[in-house]
RNA sequence: UCCUCCCUAGCUCAGUUGGUUAGAGCAUCUGACUGUUAAUCAGAGGGUCGCUGGUUCAAGUCCAGCGGGGGGAGCCA
C-alpha cells in the first residue's frame, strides 16, 4: 500500500495537527544524524523529519545518504527549529532504495548547469530542474486550459509525413531500407517505393498544413506535439526536437490572429504565476542571484516576476514590418553603425535588430506584421494594394525580449489562384499538395493560425538561458544521450 | 556550419618565464559533537592534467590534429 502517503506539498501546507502521517521520497540532506530533509518531487520545500537520537539502529542510520528513498511514518508536530513551519518526528523508517554516496553524483552543493546537463537522468532531483520541469508542466496544462475553454478542437496532426514541400528546414529521414545498400533506380536514385510507406517520408517539421484541413472543417482546431528540425543549429535556443503549438482558425484575419496570440501567452503566463508561484519565486532568485555576478549594464533591469507580470498587464506593441524598418534606420544604433548587418526595405531583420527593437526600444513584446513576401512562407495571404517592388504578406511575429521569436504566424492565402501562382514562383510542387489545395477548391474561407514554440515560451517564464534546460532529455547535434 | 574561449580530484577552480613529489574549497570516508538548516570541528583517502602525435635534457604549461563543452553568429520556433 504505497497510496496512502501524503504529499510533501500538501503536508507543509496542513497544521502540525499531532496526526500520523506516512511520506516517502528521497534525501537531500541528513544533518546532525538526526534530521533528513525529505523531498519528494512536489514541492522545492523539503519535509523535515526528525530522528529521536538513540531510537534508531546505528546502521540504519548510516544507510540515509543523498538520494536514498525513503519511507517515513510519523507524528506532525510543530518544528522546533527555525527553517519550517512542521516537521515530522518518525517513529517508522524503511529504506526503500540505498544511494552510494560515493557513487552518487549529485550533492548538497551548488552544480553548475552544464554539468547537470550530462547527468539528466538526475538533474530533476535538483531544485532548479525541480522548479522548471513543474513550471513546463503548468504551461503545457494551460494550453489545453485555455483553447478548451475557447471551443477549439486538439487535432492530433501525424509526425511521419511525406510532404517536403513546407521548406520549414532539413527534415529527419524516416526509412525502413537498409542503408547500407537500398534498391535503386536505374539512374541509381534510391527507390522508395521499396521503402515502408512505398515513398519518401520524414519527421514532421510543422503539423499546420494538415492543421488548416481541420480548422476548415471545425472551425478552430490547435495542435501540441513534436517537432523535428535537422537543422545543424548549435545554439541556446535551437533544439532537433521540440514542441509546438499551432492553432488554426476559420474565419480569421490577421489582426484576429494577433489577438488570440497575445491573449494565449498572457493567459499561460498568468496561469503559471497563479499555479506555481513559489517555483517562480525560487527561479527569480536563482536568476537574480546569477546576475549580480555581471556587470551592472548587463544586468536585467526587471527581475523574472517583474518581468512577467509587466508582459501580462500590458498591450504588445504592434508595428508593421515598414515601420520596424523606419525605427531600425532613425536608431542611434544604426547611425552610429553599431549594426553588423545593413539594414532596407526587404532584408529579412536579424537577432540584432529583433534584439534592438524589443530589448532597447519598445522594451516589451513586439508583435511585427506584414513582412515583404519574398522572405516568407508560401501559404502566406498576399496583402492587396502593395505598391510595385513592395509587396507584402500577411505575416505577424511576436519578438519576446531575451528569446527572440517566439511566434510566427500569418493569415493564410485562402483564394487558390493566388495561392497556386505563388506555389509557382517558389517551386512548390502544387501535385504532391493537392489535398492541401482542396481546402480553397471546395469551401475556402478566411482563415489564420501561428505557431508558438513551446520550449521558447517555458525559457521566457522560467528565466533559463539554454533551452537544453526546459526540455528533459534535449536532443542537438552531435547529442542524444538517455 | 563559422568566430571565439575552455577542458587539471566526484564538483567548482588555482597552477608563475617549461624545471624536483600537481594544490585549494566543497563533496566522500573515519572520529567527535548533538535541535540541525548546503550543521560544525579534527583527520584521511582521492589525479592517465580530454585524446593522439610533435618540439625539448625536461611538457599540466609550447605546437599540430582530433574529441567534448561554453559564449556569440547563421538557419529558425
Amino acid at each position: 500500500m504505497f497510496n496512502k502517503r501524503v504529499k510533501i506539498k500538501d503536508l507543509l501546507q496542513q497544521d502540525a495537527n499531532e496526526q500520523e502521517v506516512t511520506v516517502m521520497g528521497w534525501v537531500r540532506t541528513f544533518r546532525n544524524n538526526q534530521f533528513v530533509a525529505l523531498n519528494d518531487g512536489s514541492t522545492n520545500n523539503n519535509l523535515q523529519v526528525v530522528l529521536e537520537l538513540g531510537k534508531f539502529d546505528e546502521e540504519l542510520l548510516k544507510r540515509i545518504t543523498t538520494s536514498a528513498s525513503l519511507k517515513v511514518t510519523g507524528i506532525v508536530l510543530p518544528s522546533q527549529g527555525k527553517g519550517q513551519k512542521l516537521e515530522v518526528k518518525a517513529t517508522l523508517l524503511e529504506i526503500l532504495g540505498d544511494s552510494d554516496a560515493e557513487k552518487y553524483p549529485l550533492q548538497p552543493k551548488k552544480h553548475s548547469l552544464e554539468f547537470l546537463r550530462e547527468i539528466a537522468h538526475l538533474r530533476f532531483r535538483t531544485n532548479t530542474y525541480g522548479s522548471v520541469f513543474r513550471l513546463r508542466h503548468a504551461l503545457a496544462f494551460a494550453v489545453h486550459k485555455f483553447y478548451n475553454e475557447k471551443g477549439f478542437l486538439y487535432l492530433h496532426t501525424p509526425v511521419i509525413t511525406a510532404s517536403d514541400a513546407e521548406g520549414a528546414g532539413e527534415m529527419f529521414r524516416v526509412s525502413t531500407l537498409p542503408f547500407d545498400n537500398p534498391p535503386r533506380n536505374e539512374d541509381g536514385t534510391i527507390n522508395y517505393k521499396e521503402d515502408f510507406f512505398g515513398k519518401a517520408t520524414n519527421l514532421t517539421v510543422s503539423g499546420q498544413l494538415e492543421g488548416e484541413l481541420g480548422a476548415t472543417a471545425f472551425g478552430e482546431i490547435y495542435t501540441f506535439g513534436p517537432t523535428f528540425r535537422a537543422e545543424n543549429s548549435n545554439t541556446a535556443r535551437h533544439l532537433a526536437e521540440f514542441w509546438m503549438i499551432e492553432p488554426e482558425m476559420a474565419f480569421c484575419d490577421l489582426e484576429d490572429n494577433m489577438n488570440l496570440a497575445e491573449e494565449f501567452i498572457k493567459y499561460i503566463i498568468r496561469y503559471a504565476m497563479e499555479h506555481n508561484r513559489e517555483d517562480l519565486e525560487f527561479l527569480a532568485q536563482r536568476l537574480a542571484d546569477e546576475e549580480k555576478q555581471l556587470p551592472q549594464d548587463k544586468r536585467s533591469e526587471l527581475g523574472l516576476i517583474e518581468k512577467l507580470e509587466f508582459v501580462v498587464n500590458n498591450e504588445f506593441e504592434r508595428i508593421t514590418y515598414t515601420e520596424a524598418i523606419d525605427i531600425l534606420l532613425q536608431s542611434p544604433a544604426y547611425k552610429k553603425k553599431k549594426f553588423q548587418y545593413d539594414v532596407k526595405w526587404g532584408i529579412d531583420m536579424q537577432s540584432e535588430h529583433e534584439r534592438y527593437l524589443v530589448e532597447k526600444h519598445f522594451k516589451k513584446p513586439v508583435i511585427v506584421t506584414n513582412y515583404p513576401a519574398a522572405i516568407k512562407a508560401f501559404y502566406m495571404r498576399q496583402d492587396d494594394g502593395c505598391e510595385p517592388g513592395r509587396e507584402t504578406v500577411a505575416a505577424m511575429d511576436i519578438l519576446a525580449p531575451g528569446i527572440g521569436e517566439i511566434v510566427g504566424g500569418s493569415q493564410r492565402e485562402e483564394r487558390l489562384d493566388k495561392l497556386e501562382q505563388r506555389m509557382k514562383e517558389m517551386h512548390v510542387p502544387a501535385e504532391d499538395l493537392w489535398w492541401y489545395l482542396d481546402t480553397r477548391r471546395f469551401g475556402s474561407v478566411p482563415h489564420a493560425g501561428f505557431g508558438l514554440g513551446f520550449e521558447r515560451m517555458v525559457q521566457f517564464v522560467t528565466g533559463m538561458g539554454n533551452i537544453r534546460d526546459v526540455i528533459a532529455f534535449p536532443r542537438t547535434p552531435k547529442n542524444c544521450e538517455f
